[in-house]
DNA sequence: TATTGACAGTTAGGAACCTAACAGTTATAC
DNA sequence: GTATAACTGTTAGGTTCCTAACTGTCAATA
């Protein structure tokens, strides 16, 4: 009975989720943008030396081709990026970090590892080292 | 170097979340609705004998007191659910699950079931324990 | 008991996703 | 070599969440 329409690990997955993108979102509101954009701009700049196009942001954070689109129009518009169509294929983008989204990297950086460090607190050495294994299985089969 | 920037626990939540987010929307997606609306009528289905209202709804799914009003608003006007004003105050409003809206509910269960085997289908018996145990403690710190 | 504050829900407007339809460029196949 | 298909990105319009400001009701206090 209980058994049939209980699902602890979906439940437990969306909630958790869900407070950690607040947690994110919150942690670096002060510097105008969400943690999904961050994320974004510290993506780019490790990778902004081989080329990156739109398309590679959209699989790396499972987005649409439109969302991601719109959200670097907005990351444009405030100066935080650049996108250049390359010489060699005009239907594409590459992307660059400018100078003003640079200097945010670090506080995001710092900020995120301390959303990090919430998340494992409460947990030991080895549990850690479990999770973070059974993470990675999952993610990989779904 | 690699140890300050590096937020594995913090990326693979909301990646897993997102896909789940995806997989669920998609498994009840002929019946019209989302999977939050979905796990929604199932709660109030369960909850409805004790008096339950908007706000414990909010509680419950983390979402705030609007986002519940517009959720309901479009529940009712579907014919899925009914809000009652209560006798002893007139501020709150109880919430019952329709017939239209019971009839569907074994399909929720059955499809989120699904969902749900999928997400550890790739641990063994002891593994799933294990995850079950560190979700839990974390999501209860956080 | 009259005021003040807390509570429950609503409205308006904004942000970040989505799908579907589209344009232009490049690759493939006859 | 030309027609067709695949690829990359954009636009338009919809959904679901959000915050802030609001209404009406109930509780606390003085």
């Amino acid at each position: 009975m209980q058994s049939r329409k209980d699902t602890p690990y979906l439940d437990l997955f969306q909630i958790i989720g869900l407070k950690l993108k607040k947690r994110a979102d919150e942690s670096i509101k002060e510097l105008g943008l969400n943690a999904q954009q961050g994320k974004v701009i510290e993506y780019i700049y490790e990778n902004q030396s081989n080329q990156i196009i739109q398309k590679d942001l959209a699989d790396r954070f499972h987005l649409r081709g439109a969302s991601i689109t719109s959200m670097l129009q907005g990351l444009e518009q405030k100066g935080f990026i650049e996108r250049k169509i390359p010489a060699n294929n005009e239907r594409q983008k590459n992307i660059y970090v400018l100078p003003k989204g640079v200097e945010l990297i670090e506080n995001f950086q710092d900020s995120f590892q301390m959303v990090e460090e919430d998340i494992v607190q409460v947990l030991t050495d080895e549990e850690k080292q479990v999770l973070k294994k059974l993470l990675i299985k999952i993610n990989e089969r779904i």
